[in-house]
DNA sequence: AGATTTATGTTCGTTTTAGTTCGTTCTTTG
DNA sequence: CAAAGAACGAACTAAAACGAACATAAATCT
């Protein structure tokens, strides 16, 4: 496949920012839009990227539309989020990352540094820092999930188990007024309080549309993690919690971009 | 092969900076266009550099390329292999597929099974079979291996030894005159071997280019294979050998396309 | 010294790329 | 639901990059 410079840094813009737009990159590169087009479709073509109107996006090995369309929501808080994060991650750190969009941001904000271990459940985390050449990537085993390409089960459990690292980074699907983390599936969940168990420090990543809902299974409490990430100030209630609790909450405002 | 001090400090450039441009290396060396292009021309086929037009951009990047190309290469003789190895597997089958183009091809004749479970340490069949609905598809951890979105390790060995199941999809890097299957990385070749002891029946997949390549490490004998799915004739010794073995051979010809 | 090899420069026909234009298709909005 | 506007892709063209072939000069070998 022909590949030339454009292509190969558009290739890198989409895998950080989850999506790219085709006036940008025409401005980026001071070419046509026509240009980028061309490039585009052959990326595409060549299954790296998945063509949308006005851009394209990173393309995720599995295939799930209703995946997709969450990842799509409230994309850039959750890309801010991610960078916030990972701001807060330094070079070499070993770290687990469990499934969800959220995390997925993470991954992406964390191509940049260097030489880190990942450990992670979530399949579209593996492919995003495989682009990564100097972390070490290992997946957690165990059944594959379509809904979102993670993997759940004992098998998983037992392999998280085996190891002790400097951060766990979770998402969940729910957040409620008492401070507990809820999710859909008690496999994951699991999954996730292992994960915490065999951290040093919890980071949690969440942005404010799941202030307000709710899910059936609880993962742990906000006490129990170290810093939440999110996008806006959380309910009253909930930020008294955490005071109490001793657990920072980091925002992205709209600052840091 | 031929290294200048030209070419030796390009490729510093070209790792630096993720690329080189012909232009400018010219000026900065004071040679002709021509000279630096013979340079790259050169670097490129010792597979140091990827050239694009305009230059050349670092080889080990972010995705790699010989795996795309070697999935191309037989591609048509493979999805043949595929299709006529998946035709030997049942509806509700459990089975193993492991790292390969070739287990690829094999995983995408299988779409249209049912209810099949499949293990394996290929994220890439994992992806694939991800969009058989039907299929409960189970991912072995372990540490992820660019160069083909495999995953080896002594925890992938842990989890393979978990399940017993129908068959063993295999594929292998070499096969030589005595019968021998061969591979590059000792670590996926326990795995491969633990594959074909957990498994009631074992399959190999290969195409006809594999005749003659050698490898390092021996993963296994053909006499441990219970049919060996190929696309031509293999030589007539070890024609001889699976006769003596009672390793039968299939040859996806063209009648079946 | 003479022959041979190797590296680089030069020329020229070919291939690839990117800008332009225009008709078509997709989204959005009233 | 239809019109307006944006995005798209196909076709064409000019310019840039390419590689093959040959020439030249330096280095190496005999």
């Amino acid at each position: 496949m022909a590949q030339n410079f454009r292509q190969t840094e558009i290739l890198k813009l989409a895998r950080e920012q989850g999506k790219v737009v085709v006036e940008d990159l025409a401005a980026h590169f001071a070419v046509t839009l026509q240009t980028i087009r061309r490039d585009l479709t052959e990326l595409c073509d060549g299954g790296k990227l998945t063509r949308v109107y006005g851009g394209a996006i990173a393309a995720s090995g599995v295939v799930n539309i209703g995946y997709e369309d969450r990842r799509a929501l409230n994309a850039e808080e959750k890309d801010r989020i991610g960078r916030l994060c990972a701001e807060a991650i330094p070079h070499e750190a070993s770290l687990f990352l469990n499934i969800g969009t959220s995390t997925e941001a993470v991954a992406r904000a964390l191509l940049g540094h260097q030489n880190l271990l990942v450990v992670t459940n979530n399949l579209n985390v593996a492919n995003i820092l495989a682009a990564n050449a100097t972390a070490e990537v290992i997946v957690a085993g165990g059944v594959l999930r379509r809904a979102d390409a993670g993997l759940v089960g004992d098998v998983t459990l037992d392999m998280v188990r085996h190891f002790k690292v400097d951060f766990a980074v979770i998402g969940t699907s729910g957040l409620d007024e008492d401070g507990d983390l809820l999710d859909f599936d008690f496999r994951e969940v699991r999954v996730s309080q292992a994960i915490i168990k065999q951290a040093r420090r919890t980071f949690l990543v969440a942005d404010q549309s799941k202030f307000h809902r709710s899910a059936p299974v609880r993962i742990a409490s906000l006490a129990e993690v170290d810093i939440f990430f999110t996008d806006a100030k959380p309910p009253d209630r909930v930020q008294t919690l955490c005071r109490e609790w001793g657990t920072e909450i980091a925002i992205a405002g709209l600052g840091q971009n």
